[in-house]
DNA sequence: TGATATACGACTATTTTAGTCCTATTTAAT
DNA sequence: ATTAAATAGGACTAAAATAGTCGTATATCA
């Protein structure tokens, strides 16, 4: 209930190790995950994805790894979260316009407009905060 | 991820109702869950505890049923969400201090006190949305 | 006394989340 | 050339949280 995914969590720890290890090497998933005590493995997708994502840049081989693509005050924790969830929404009903199918009760429902002015005033949380600001 | 569990829908669903339904007789569970198309017993479920916390109040018996404890503008949606919600937080660690044992990256974990204030502000959004709002 | 309601604990099913395993590709160093 | 260490990414499994059901007790009105 209203938790961040271990994905997110993981997301925004290594993000916040590669803006405080910027001094020209390449820091690896393996060497993020070591330091947190995280599976090296997770570590990696979710690199792989803030790089998808143009987040974070990545270079192959020996003595690859990860570093930002953007100052830290240039990256929100709402782009972090965009990047590595897809399903990020109060209701499911948000994704898409809800069907019968999708959603039994949309007939009486008359709570999805206003979730709706609550979801933006949760996504301007992560807006209006920077990995900066967590460092 | 960040969703609102089906149970804090239907309370926010039946305090609703609750509030534009209160012509002198008590609505019942199965008169809510009909309406919305929901399973009976699940609304009779987040009834109780919305009696329990005092937003709602009960009546047993054949006329029985339950009505809002107090003005729609007095109850917050923050006050159903704590009411129906054991969890809720966005990370395990928020509830009590955490130890090695709960949560095996604290050393490491710089990023627990930026998400307490992330906390705060999205509990401010529940806070200062009251059930009226959502009319 | 029967019908209809709340009250509530125990249980089951389903879905989501977390995590592992395996293989391919890239690249630096030997 | 070959090896070692890294990214890249798909398929799968395990665990946990969520959603929903069942059964039974109690209250109250007619």
């Amino acid at each position: 209930m209203l938790k961040l995914s271990k994905k997110t969590e993981y997301a925004f720890m290594a993000a916040r190790y590669l803006a405080l290890n910027n001094s020209g090497h390449y820091s690896t998933a393996k060497e993020i995950a070591e330091n947190y005590d995280i599976s090296h493995q997770l570590v990696a997708k979710v690199l792989q994805v803030l790089k998808k994502n143009n987040i974070a840049a990545s270079f192959q081989g020996v003595k690859g790894g990860y570093v930002l693509n953007k100052k830290p005050d240039e990256i929100t924790l709402y782009d972090i979260i965009i990047a590595v969830e897809e399903k990020y929404k109060l209701t499911n009903c948000m994704h898409d316009e809800p069907t019968e199918e999708s959603c039994s009760h949309i007939e009486g429902c008359r709570i999805r407009d206003p979730l709706a002015g609550i979801q933006k005033k949760i996504d301007n949380v992560f807006i209006n905060t920077s990995l900066k600001q967590i460092l």
